[in-house]
DNA sequence: CCACGAACGTA
DNA sequence: CGTACGTTCGTGGA
């Protein structure tokens, strides 16, 4: 009988269950897109997913053989010999399990001479040792001989790896009529054809067993050989010597040295994006939900105890309703307890503030909102006092809601998604109930309209996500390093807030100029589809990949190109690679057609975005980033046309709107190369920005060896691709695609490049190593960038890491010192009380707004804004411009 | 209907 | 085989 009490360790023989479900799912259901099949991997976790969920194992482990030889192939050299090569479709899917294994937080153990089978009989004689349950999965028999009153084996059927047959004792018993240490004599009498370990011939498990019961051991029987009657005594008398070494072979070591213990295998929670980024590449979709199901219930709660807690968590407070003099002493008394501050939560309906939450740790308040009830007044107060502590998730969104609703928000004290965003910036928590369900380990309660009674009672949910928000926060702060921290109420929090009101002013648009930029676009784009028509001689979607695909490597004859998923590609590139070696008028025009189509597509996302006010307002996502820069959506103003001629008509068509006479734009020239010199302290290239000197025609004349007034636009293209490359990982390869050079050519010149500027290389170099061994990155204000792979033993994962990681510090860097900067103008607009506005940020760039009389001031408010934002060793420059529109102002 | 990849706009 | 994004379109499976 199982003993509920004891924990229960789970170990499985990885290498075993993965061959079997192997051969029970069919490999062409299971395979990538790219050709890795992954059926064995897919059938070795649904197992095992299975286990978890029904077994709810508090300890867990997976034992892998390390190769196919061992103690036992050394002592017996034919010791399964017979064995066929193990497919390759198979050898491949093994690290990639292992892989997912690691990803899911499963320990993984080996031993070198060592199969798996020892490692799990080691492990579960420990652990019963050490008071546990132990749940053995193998699909090697020899395996039997573990089970005991602790010990139990589960092994496949032949249906598949999902079936489990459970063999304990008495299972045992009734399956062969032994005891399960016995089970290791039948079978050494026997033999194992499997293994290449002959048996005593004509003797199979009837007489194996009938003699093991008569004489009790195989020790015994073989020490009264000479009763044995018959051929297969003969038999046994002259072959015994298969029986004895069977019997040593098949003998499971107990006393292994592991590297772990029972105890170390607790079981963790999984790193969620490690798993979203392993399925993802392994294209497992629903065993990701699966997974991800497991662990969003608590399940996975590493220890039996940490689940009661989760159970045990308190019930949300009832809110009360109060007002006036009542919310006012509420609000004092709470604010007196609380100096760290109290949950907010708003509810909005159709746009409007409908209710207000205020939650303290023991109690929560619900003001349904009416906009001029004077019995509110003294939340409105409370709201508004930049003294008053206040703890939101998603305070911009509620921000703006609330000034919609002429309310004012000050004293943002924390942000639960800011916090979480800042500790994982690649995690995927977004809502407050996933951050809820992350941090707390709970389910936000939450109204649905189609449940009759909702989780949260009549009222309105939001008093009660006010206090989670509260709890949470609570969580996430002692989750934050100081650094984090800093960055969270020094950058973060005050970036919000100057967001928040560059969405409200949104950017005007000259809506006619875009009408006919379109209507311009579409003549054009029918006339050079007709002309694609008339040279293909047919019909086809040019916006089609795959016609393209049929038409040009078809049809046309053409060479292919860069192969993608689904082909060749035909991407710009691609094209234009064509163009040189297989020149056709249909190139040209499909790459005319395509230029128009796709500045047409951005217009009409424009038109689209244009409110009733006549202005565009983006959404500007704080947490948009893994890197800390903003990313903006509808519409993205972040990625408006600027390279082709056409592309500048469209930033011509944002304007100053009415009552604003200009527009400004400020950009920081070259401010990622400024930081790479600041953080690689490279003599050169701090010398190259504090000359002067164009920074492409410095560095091109070290690198080339000529005067700055020698170098030529030829070799500044060189010099500047290879500068901006560098801060992305780029290869000699990437640099001789990008240059059009051939491979030779693009190593000297990074060759030339780092004999220069050698401190950028040791840089590089360096950054990549310390964020191996810390495990994240770090800008100069503190935010920090976990790099999980960066260590994984998948050479197109860590290499992607490596890259990613070399560019996290400097891109990081760059948007926090632009967020310093969009804080200083906000601040010194307001003290200075000027009618401007900011309205755009683009990475390194802004636009504002000029009222009227402003713009002396207003331009070096912002230069200077800009400029100071972070000393470094190099100066800061920015490029301030003025005109009626997006595109006159940038000069 | 949704998810995904290709393609392409920006810094 | 260059980082970080968002949007659109076509496509193919559910």
């Amino acid at each position: 009988m199982p003993d509920e009490s004891k924990p229960t360790l789970l170990v499985v023989d990885g290498h075993s269950l993965a061959f079997r479900a192997f051969y029970a799912l069919p490999v062409d259901s299971f395979s990538t897109s790219d050709g890795q099949h992954t059926n064995a991997i897919h059938g070795f976790l649904s197992m095992l997913l299975l286990l978890l969920q029904n077994e709810r194992p508090s300890h867990l482990a997976v034992a892998f053989d390390i190769s196919r030889f061992s103690f036992r192939s050394r002592e017996y050299p034919e010791y399964k010999g017979t064995r066929n090569e193990t497919p390759p479709e198979f050898k491949g899917q093994i690290p990639l399990l292992q892989e997912a294994l690691k990803a899911m937080n499963v320990p993984t153990v080996t031993k070198e001479d060592f199969e798996a089978d020892d490692i799990l009989a080691t492990l579960a004689t420990q652990g019963r040792e050490q008071g546990y349950q132990v749940l053995v999965v193998s699909g090697d028999r020899d395996a039997i001989q573990m089970v005991n009153e602790d010990v139990t084996l589960l092994y496949p059927s032949v249906r598949g790896v999902s079936e489990l047959t459970r063999y304990d004792v008495a299972k045992v018993n009734e399956r062969y009529g032994v005891e399960p240490h016995q089970y290791p004599e039948i079978a050494a009498l026997v033999g194992e054809t499997s293994d290449n370990l002959p048996g005593i011939d004509k003797v199979g498990e009837k007489t194996a067993v009938k003699w093991i019961k008569q004489y009790g051991s195989l020790e015994n029987l073989l020490e009264h050989v000479d009763e044995v009657k018959g051929v297969v005594g003969n038999n046994l008398r002259e072959q015994r010597g298969n029986a004895e070494r069977n019997r040593r072979l098949n003998r499971l070591l107990t006393d292994v040295e592991l590297p772990v213990a029972p105890a170390d295998l607790v079981r963790r929670p999984i790193d969620e994006d490690a798993v979203r980024s392993v399925f993802k590449r392994l294209e497992f979709r629903t065993l990701l939900d699966r997974v991800l199901k497991l662990e969003g219930g608590g399940v996975s709660g590493s220890a039996p105890e940490a689940e009661d807690d989760a159970d045990a968590a308190p019930p949300a407070p009832t809110p009360q309703q109060l007002l006036d003099e009542e919310l006012q002493t509420w609000l004092d008394r709470m604010r007196a307890a609380n100096p760290d501050g109290l949950g907010v939560q708003i509810e909005v309906q159709g746009g409007r503030v409908v209710s207000i939450g205020v939650a303290g740790p023991e109690e929560t308040v619900d003001l349904p909102w009416q906009q001029g009830r004077a019995d509110y007044a003294p939340l409105e107060r409370w709201l508004a006092d930049a003294s008053a502590p206040k703890l939101l998730h998603d305070a911009k969104t509620q921000l703006k809601a609330l000034k919609g609703s002429g309310l004012v928000l000050r004293g943002v004290a924390f942000d639960t998604l800011l916090a979480s965003w800042l500790l994982r910036p690649s995690g995927q928590e977004k809502t407050l109930a996933q951050v809820v369900d992350r941090y707390l380990q709970e389910r936000l309660p939450e109204a649905d309209p189609n449940q009759l009674v909702p989780d949260v009672g009549g009222g309105s949910p939001a008093p009660t996500h006010a206090w989670y928000v509260l709890r949470a926060a609570h969580v996430l702060k002692e989750g934050l390093d100081d650094r984090t921290l800093q960055v969270l109420v020094e950058i973060e929090l005050p970036t919000l807030a100057v967001l928040a009101d560059m969405e409200t002013s949104g950017v005007a648009v000259d809506a006619l100029a875009l009408d006919a930029l379109n209507t311009e676009l579409s003549t054009r784009i029918a006339e050079l589809a007709d002309e694609a028509y008339e040279i293909v001689g047919h019909e086809l979607n040019l916006g089609s990949p795959k016609q393209l695909q049929e038409v040009l490597f078809g049809e046309l004859g053409m060479p292919g190109t860069r192969k993608t998923k689904t082909g060749f590609s035909t991407d710009a590139d691609s094209l234009a690679d064509l163009q040189a070696s297989h020149p056709h008028p249909f190139l040209d025009v499909l790459l005319q057609h395509r230029d128009a189509s796709k500045l047409r597509q951005i217009i009409e996302t424009l038109q689209r975005g244009i409110a009733e006010d006549g202005r565009i307002h983006t959404t500007y996502v704080q947490t948009g980033t893994t890197t800390g820069r903003i990313s903006s959506n509808d519409p993205n103003l972040q990625n408006i046309p600027i390279r082709a001629e056409e592309g500048k008509r469209i930033r011509g068509a944002f304007i100053a709107g009415e009552g604003y006479p200009t527009l400004l734009t400020a950009d920081y020239s070259q401010i990622e190369m400024r930081i790479m010199a600041h953080l690689s302290e490279d003599e050169g290239l701090i010398e190259a920005f504090q000359s002067g000197e164009d920074l492409h025609r410095f560095v091109g004349s070290r690198v080339f060896g000529v005067d700055p007034g020698d170098v030529t636009s030829f070799m500044r293209t060189k010099v500047k691709a290879m500068s901006y490359g560098l801060a992305y990982g780029l290869s000699a390869f990437g640099l001789s695609q990008q240059l059009r050079i051939d491979r030779r050519e693009a190593e000297d010149l990074m060759q030339g490049y780092f004999e220069r500027f050698g401190g950028v290389r040791d840089y590089l170099r360096n950054v990549v190593e310390e964020a191996r061994v810390a495990g994240y990155t770090e800008t100069i204000f503190g935010r920090r960038r976990p790099f999980p792979d960066l260590n994984s033993p998948n050479r197109v994962l860590r290499s992607n890491a490596e890259r990613a990681a070399l560019n996290a510090p400097i891109q990081g860097t760059a948007a926090d010192i632009m967020k310093i900067a969009m804080i200083g103008v906000g601040a010194d607009m307001a003290e200075r009380e000027l009618r401007s506005r900011l309205l755009l940020q683009v990475h390194d760039e802004l636009v504002l707004e000029v009222a009227e009389g402003e713009a002396d001031d207003l331009g070096e408010i912002v230069e200077r804004r800009m400029r100071e934002a972070a000393q470094l060793r190099v100066p800061l420059e920015v490029q301030v411009g003025t005109g009626h529109d997006w595109d006159a102002a940038a000069h």
